[in-house]
DNA sequence: GTGAAAGCGCTAACAT
DNA sequence: ATGTTAGCGCTTTCAC
């Protein structure tokens, strides 16, 4: 059984082929009555255009490509929702493919995305290997990197300053009074490396000792694992007498741990989380953190595709930042 | 600037482009000799094929399409996750579409997903429209449904009973001598409501009222839905002494809120989750639930898929049901 | 092992 | 407003 074409449409429709090819993408072209023939046709045979018959013809996909380390990850969840709405609405495909932490697997994956032919590229983060470098500035399409700023942006980039955002959760937590204060991180990618980097700065222009937690084996970030990793340091001696999380999920997982061991939160620890993710207001006590626009960053960077796909005229080398806001919350109020 | 072909390839290369096509996808049908000299010349002019023009011509798109309603809910990036590891293992992309848990976007996601020609279909639920299921059946390709076990399946069907296992963890309930158990829940999608059948069964079958406390508005679960959707039940009156939550971020909000209000789970209140959320046996108290399978259905989805596009033989109407776990912890324990 | 010819199913460009 | 022609960039025959 042969799959219905265009051909057969227009065969059925007794109309040349072209038209039915515009009645399906411009129907306004073409008059009410062949429009309501061929129209009937396509029902009739349950015509479905064939996309890489069309791509390849037109030389316009209409797909974007968007490379995230993970989905686990709910950050990334709310981003690429944000991406997608405004992408989908203005008519791409948006193509997702994970990096899962890696320059390499980032590299294939800007291999794949090309080969597709994708119009654009928005990409995590502002670090890469240099063939994934070079093959996105010589691709010569619209790219954003986002999540965090570069110094040398390939093209747009929308983000924030992880480290500033590390430092002045880090300076809160020294404001507060506490001085032993611990960093907790699973994963160190990138983006929390940076924040490692203010949490240390912080640290050193107050004079205080630098006292990180990272998980010997990196995982993903999660609730479980900031259980553990604070087992780890209630175990192995002097507690801290605050702990910055790279990530709400760690954040409420030591909270747990606290309570499991009858450690009172902020009396006896404060605890400081990131991302606000959203049950960071309701925990009990509620958790400090650190606002991320994770909404904006996706939106935005969609936005800024579409502006370069549709004017000609590129506004190159754009970076935006997003900025990011502490939230002072219960967890770290003495 | 013209994009580089695979003909730019093989002029450089000084062989035909059916050799280069060759080198690209079975290198071993080709002297080492050749071989070399396209591969020189392949990354001398950066090449990258057009999937397109390669998926038209062999009419193999090597993709396959899941529609998942929403890529917030954990549950789905888990099964993605799974799903992704074993088809991208194997050569094929996946096309991920959203179907937002309308049956409408649901059937526009199939129709893209067939203009893609997709290989083959993992679908969410097992409800559809008329249009939907008869896109599917008349498509002619590998369909899995996954979730939810159908009593007539389009084709595969990987899943569980959502009913049952919604009776099971209200039965638990009630032999722990609980009277008053209320149903909690946001977003009534099929699955859930399946749960919440079984909660009626539960409840009928030992005489109890129905309680159900359901989100006047549609909203995903989450943890504020959860704190949220107590504190409402609480304000409204006698407070039942046990909930039954479609998932355990409202749970764990509903735990939250318990501690805020000074009310003791699980001694003057029972709590009882959905899912097994990575947080809940680390929650404090920990906090029952129950065990679905997202990871062994996505790649029990993905491995039949891959078994149905490889054999010719097709192994229709399939359907497995992989079951649940009830894992009973503090939050109801007596 | 390598190549020549033909065509996949559409659309752009140019008629009419 | 509609049709004709040519071709997008690959791969599938089928020769050699």
């Amino acid at each position: 059984m042969r799959r219905i074409t265009l051909d057969d449409v227009a065969n059925l429709a007794g109309v040349s082929p072209i038209t039915v090819s515009r009645v399906l993408r411009k129907p306004h072209a073409v008059s009410p009555a062949l429009r309501l023939r061929v129209d009937a046709a396509v029902k009739e045979l349950g015509y479905v255009p064939n996309i890489a018959a069309s791509r390849l013809a037109s030389a316009r996909t209409h797909a974007v490509g968007v490379i995230v380390p993970t989905l686990y990850n709910v950050i990334f969840a709310e981003y690429l929702f944000a991406l997608h709405d405004v992408l989908v609405a203005a008519g791409f495909q948006v193509i997702v493919v994970n990096s899962r932490y890696s320059e390499v697997e980032e590299e294939s994956a800007i291999k794949a995305l090309l080969g597709q032919r994708v119009e654009a590229i928005i990409i995590t983060g502002t670090h890469h290997t240099l063939l994934s470098r070079q093959l996105l500035t010589q691709a010569r399409l619209p790219v954003v990197e986002t999540f965090e700023l570069s110094p040398d942006p390939i093209d747009l980039n929308i983000g924030m300053s992880q480290e500033q955002a590390g430092q002045t959760a880090t300076r809160h937590l020294i404001e507060g009074g506490f001085r032993r204060i611990a960093f907790l991180t699973g994963n160190l990618d990138h983006r929390a490396r940076s924040r490692f980097d203010g949490y240390r700065a912080a640290m050193e222009e107050a004079g205080l000792p630098d006292l990180q937690i990272i998980a010997e084996k990196p995982r993903h970030s999660s609730v479980a694992l900031g259980s553990d990793l604070f087992a780890l340091t209630c175990d192995r001696g002097k507690a801290p007498e605050a702990i910055f999380c790279t990530d709400d999920n760690l954040a409420l997982g030591a909270m747990q741990e606290c309570r499991k061991r009858g450690i009172r939160v902020p009396d006896d620890i404060a605890i400081m989380g990131f991302h606000d993710l959203e049950f960071a207001a309701c925990a009990a006590p509620s958790l400090s953190s650190v606002i991320t626009r994770r909404f904006e960053t996706g939106k935005l960077a969609a936005e800024k595709v579409l502006a370069a796909l549709t004017s000609s005229l590129r506004s190159k080398d754009q970076q935006i930042d997003l900025g990011f806001a502490l939230i002072p919350r219960e967890s770290t109020t003495v």
